[in-house]
DNA sequence: TATTGTTATACTCTATAACTATA
DNA sequence: TATAGTTATAGAGTATAACAATA
């Protein structure tokens, strides 16, 4: 339970970074999840809910707060799909893209302090050893 | 915004192994705050509330709810300090030492599954990494 | 009948401010 | 007047279940 388990730092970090992520994009009305939504429009284009579901692992109420907020700010769209009007497709604006950089820039400057202390080649290092990090919901086996 | 940030890792990690700590000390009917509470009487001895205040950073309100609960559980114990009547001593209880041993069996097995991939020296080399990493909140100057 | 998305609701965690008692 | 601790309350964030529309 002491603070020198991997855990515990992952716990503490984790913590602080969400917490000034979060208070840095208040500027903009937004939480951290409104970014990840962005985030992965961005990459991945146009998306049904559902497979935003998969990727960011919220309760479905949860998405549709988040997109509502995105809408109303002019960030995203949501369409019927054609093929199966039961869906969505969600899709950035330009002025979604805008707010995106603007994002990216925020948390470019929380990463450059999280590292201050850590060379070039510790960063890489510390990023290569997280990725192998085991989530603890990643398990396959759901036996628990 | 994308996964690769090291902010983002330890975001989703500490997430996650905070939501698996939990759900496993639940079945005690205690949270991880407990736990770090139960965890700093045990290194530390009877201590006053105001140094548990700055140990484990939450608002007063929020330790004098961790205080009771741990009363009522019969796992820790407030005393008046003679020398300043205003002053809390909290102290653990035996009750409390062996809930403290199965908690921290609890965090060893999370530990165990984070690790799972990592050899001992990789494992020891990412506990050093993430020390070096700054936390947000630690930044001495508080201009902002 | 099953699926996509939505709404309403409640529950937990946390933060704020007002209060008691001691100094 | 200032400090240690407490209480009451409100605000986020999240989870649950019931619901509407479509397949």
């Amino acid at each position: 339970m002491d603070g020198e388990r991997v855990g515990m730092l992952l716990m503490h970090l984790g913590r602080d970074v969400d917490a000034r992520l979060r208070r840095q994009l208040s500027v903009y009305g937004l939480t951290p999840r409104h970014g990840f939504t962005l985030s992965h429009l961005c990459d991945n284009g146009p998306t049904s809910q559902q497979s935003l579901l998969d990727v960011l692992d919220v309760d479905p109420s949860v998405l549709v707060a988040i997109l509502n907020d995105l809408e109303n700010a002019g960030l995203a769209e949501r369409k019927r799909d054609p093929e199966d009007r039961r869906r969505h497709i969600v899709e950035m604006s330009e002025q979604g893209r805008t707010a995106l950089t603007a994002m990216q820039g925020t948390i470019d400057t929380i990463e450059r302090e999280l590292l201050a202390d850590l060379s070039p080649a510790d960063a890489d290092q510390l990023r290569s050893l997280l990725s192998k990090v085991r989530s603890p919901g990643d398990t396959s086996c759901a036996g628990d």
